[in-house]
DNA sequence: TCTCCACAGGAAACGGAGGGGT
DNA sequence: ACCCCTCCGTTTCCTGTGGAGA
């Protein structure tokens, strides 16, 4: 059926007159600028490991190091991008897996695989099926292997060096015009220290860190988002200012300051107000937390919210220090008055670990002496009150 | 100095739900 | 139908920890 096309919104003259952004895209973490401020020195050192492909070289291993949103992926994705652009002929393929969908040596086989245009099946199979299926298909490939793992610390805590080993090893086994070489990125640098001897010295990478952005650095990659994403004379420098000044303040986490930037920028859209100033960042550093928090909450599995819960239902009671054996007995009885059987002592400390790292709590150690060695939760995401009624709306009674 | 409290957290195994091949 | 594989949340078993109290 024929519709009017001037009746789509997108030619609603009084909703375009108060736009402010120009592109949605460039004001999300996933977005690589050609230029990346403030990293110039880790591009320089990846660069120059990676050039030894030019010479049809084996590149050296390599290992990316920093807390997150300081720029690890984009560093990466940035420069191998620039090798396949200016070298389209180069004997290399680059393979980038994120071990956060990977996180068995199974699972990193099967995309490699279909890298190389293998199909398998992603679970069933023997794994010996798939490594015989990948060392076929390289071995008849012509290809320098890159092997870039993202994350690379879940797949080696779940799964150990395993793979990182047998990776390297087979090095010394295929002939001298292929290599595998590694490009592993991790937020600690404990992942290291966790594969045993023979994988470490089997796999010693070059080290380069990344550490968290400084206000100025911080500045400019807001300073480059806003140029691309947000209409020229749309925006205040001082609203740039504060959202550097705060994130450098809690974390230097690039990805936390261009969320807080895009959502300023919808939150002035949203009022129509003709310029982003300083008034919608202070509204956004407050938003981009609830809202997140909410999302994560709502995904939470039962005994998640029920321990959650109980933990909100202690801070209310000042006098009760929050470790984990009363966290314990009171989540217990939750769960009974909800006619579930209880998670064991053990498996409740993981979960509050897990709650940690999703950012729901802060824990501190406590060693405590007679009390022994024990979890206390300081604080919640939210106020307790809050995180009671959150949890009410999602049917858990208090 | 030794013991013990009240947990932390690693390692391994489990079980039942996913998916194979023959 | 049968047995084989992986996967994931969980249980079981275990050793480690640091000061209070004997």
């Amino acid at each position: 059926m024929w519709m009017p096309i001037n009746n789509s919104i997108f030619y609603d003259t009084s909703y375009v007159s108060y736009s402010i952004i120009k592109d949605k895209r460039v004001l999300r973490d996933s977005f690589i600028p050609d230029t990346l401020p403030g990293r110039e020195e880790q591009i320089f050192q990846f660069t120059r490991a990676l050039s030894d492909l030019l010479s049809d070289q084996p590149p050296s291993d390599v290992a990316f190091i920093g807390k997150p949103g300081t720029g690890k992926t984009a560093v990466v994705k940035n420069v191998t991008g620039k090798f396949k652009q200016e070298y389209p002929n180069l004997r290399a393929k680059f393979v980038y897996i994120n071990c956060s969908q990977a996180t068995t040596s199974y699972r990193v086989m099967y995309q490699l695989n279909r890298a190389l245009g293998v199909l398998v099946p992603p679970s069933g199979y023997p794994f010996d099926v798939l490594w015989d299926k990948f060392i076929e298909a390289y071995s008849s490939s012509n290809s320098r292997l890159i092997v870039i793992l993202d994350e690379v610390d879940l797949l080696v805590r779940r799964d150990g060096g395993r793979i990182l080993y047998s990776l390297s090893r087979l090095n010394y086994e295929l002939g001298g015009d292929l290599s595998i070489s590694m490009v592993v990125i991790s937020n600690t640098l404990d992942f290291l220290e966790r594969l045993d001897p023979r994988e470490r010295s089997s796999f010693e990478p070059l080290r380069i860190h990344f550490p968290p952005y400084t206000q100025p650095q911080l500045y400019n990659i807001l300073r480059q988002r806003a140029d691309l994403g947000i209409k020229l004379g749309t925006w205040d420098d001082e609203a740039l200012h504060l959202i550097a000044a705060r994130v450098a303040q809690e974390s230097g986490d690039a990805r936390r300051a261009i969320d807080v930037l895009r959502i300023a920028a919808e939150i002035a859209e949203d009022e129509k107000a003709e310029k982003l100033t300083v008034k919608h960042v202070e509204r956004a550093l407050n938003s981009v937390n609830e809202e997140e928090i909410s999302v994560t909450v709502r995904t939470l599995p039962l005994h998640h919210r029920l321990i959650l819960a109980a933990i909100a239902e202690i801070l209310e009671r000042p006098q009760v220090r929050p470790g984990t054996g009363v966290i314990y007995s009171v989540y217990g009885k939750k769960a009974l008055s909800y006619g579930v059987k209880p998670l064991t002592m053990r498996r409740v400390s993981g979960i509050l670990r897990e709650l940690e790292s999703l950012g729901l709590v802060e824990i501190k150690m406590d060693y405590g002496g007679a009390r022994g060695n024990t979890k206390v939760v300081e604080r919640m995401a939210l106020p307790p009150e809050q995180m009671k009624s959150l949890l009410f709306q999602m049917g858990i009674r208090m």
